[in-house]
DNA sequence: TTTTATTGATTGACGCGTCAATAAAAACAA
DNA sequence: TTGTTTTTATTGACGCGTCAATCAATAAAA
């Protein structure tokens, strides 16, 4: 009984699904059955839509990275001063939603699918430029010239937090 | 040609390799067969000496903490005064042999194994207690009460900047 | 009838762990 | 000393399971 218009109902799910079952194993060693049958579908179907295991873990990655991004836009839009705007980014990312489990889990495993697929770490090096971008704009007004260090030094004590979960 | 007493031999052989072969891939996505060829043996004698693949990760995960331990503890050693002390950690834990991209993805991926072997997250837990345990006893006079926090973020920082190698 | 959705079955590869077999050293026996 | 047995080292081959990816077939919309 195919409904028309299930690509971009099938993706999402598949999309949760990863990031669900990456969050329950620990790791990235899941099998596209596993994904496929948690979003409810034949892991043909996971095939059929995104062609590889790997474009799957890498839309997960960008779907969570999306996610955070929206996140701290949000709270840097309602930001004034720059003491603020640093504040914000720092909640976002501590928020309730990026510190469960499953998706800190998806973070660290994405941090080796990086060592891996090409695409992955494009998406990396993104976030990490992006989030050392926003938090050298509110510091520079507070620490000057140091601003973009201290900006690194931040943003790597997020990520170790965050590893420590 | 059985020369004798090669179990401690092979052992380190295949410990070394492991890393070796992690640090290469970027993952625990090694098979058995790669690391006992770079140590220089049939994958049948890696089993027999360590029983499975598990068992040799844990080892290797085993004997890189051992190493950053005995470097913390040769800086620890000749720091007289608390400054020095928190001084001595940090600066072992960013020496070059540790801060070899080898070394890192080891660490990395030991996080990730911490996910799945129960012994891997005891070994983990260790180095984790250790740290926090080193630092508080350094920043202590330094910081009075808040010295378990601070050191808890400066052992996170630590891991996070880790990360971004 | 063409397009979209969907899956069961299959294939082909690969990897862990085991085992039987070989060989040399050591321990023991005569 | 010499012959025999036991222990240690070592590997090639292989069974068994798993998994990614493909394909042929079915069915409902357009």
């Amino acid at each position: 009984m195919p409904k028309l218009g299930m690509e971009p109902i099938r993706r999402q799910a598949l999309v949760k699904a990863t990031i669900a079952e990456i969050g329950q194993h620990g790791t990235l060693d899941v099998t596209v059955s596993q994904i496929a049958k948690r979003a409810g579908m034949s892991s043909a179907l996971a095939h059929h839509y995104f062609g590889g295991k790997e474009q799957i873990f890498v839309a997960a990655m960008r779907y969570t990275m999306g996610v955070y991004a929206a996140e701290v836009r949000g709270a840097l839009a309602m930001a004034d001063t720059p003491a603020e705007r640093v504040e914000a980014i720092i909640r976002a990312s501590f928020s309730s939603r990026n510190f469960r489990v499953e998706t800190v889990a998806a973070w660290m495993n994405f941090y080796v699918l990086a060592q891996v697929s090409p695409e992955a770490k494009r998406l990396l090096n993104v976030y990490h430029r992006r989030l050392r971008s926003n938090l050298a704009h509110g510091l520079r007004p507070l620490v000057k010239t140091r601003a973009e260090m201290v900006a690194s030094r931040v943003a790597a004590l997020i990520d170790g937090v965050y590893l420590r979960q």
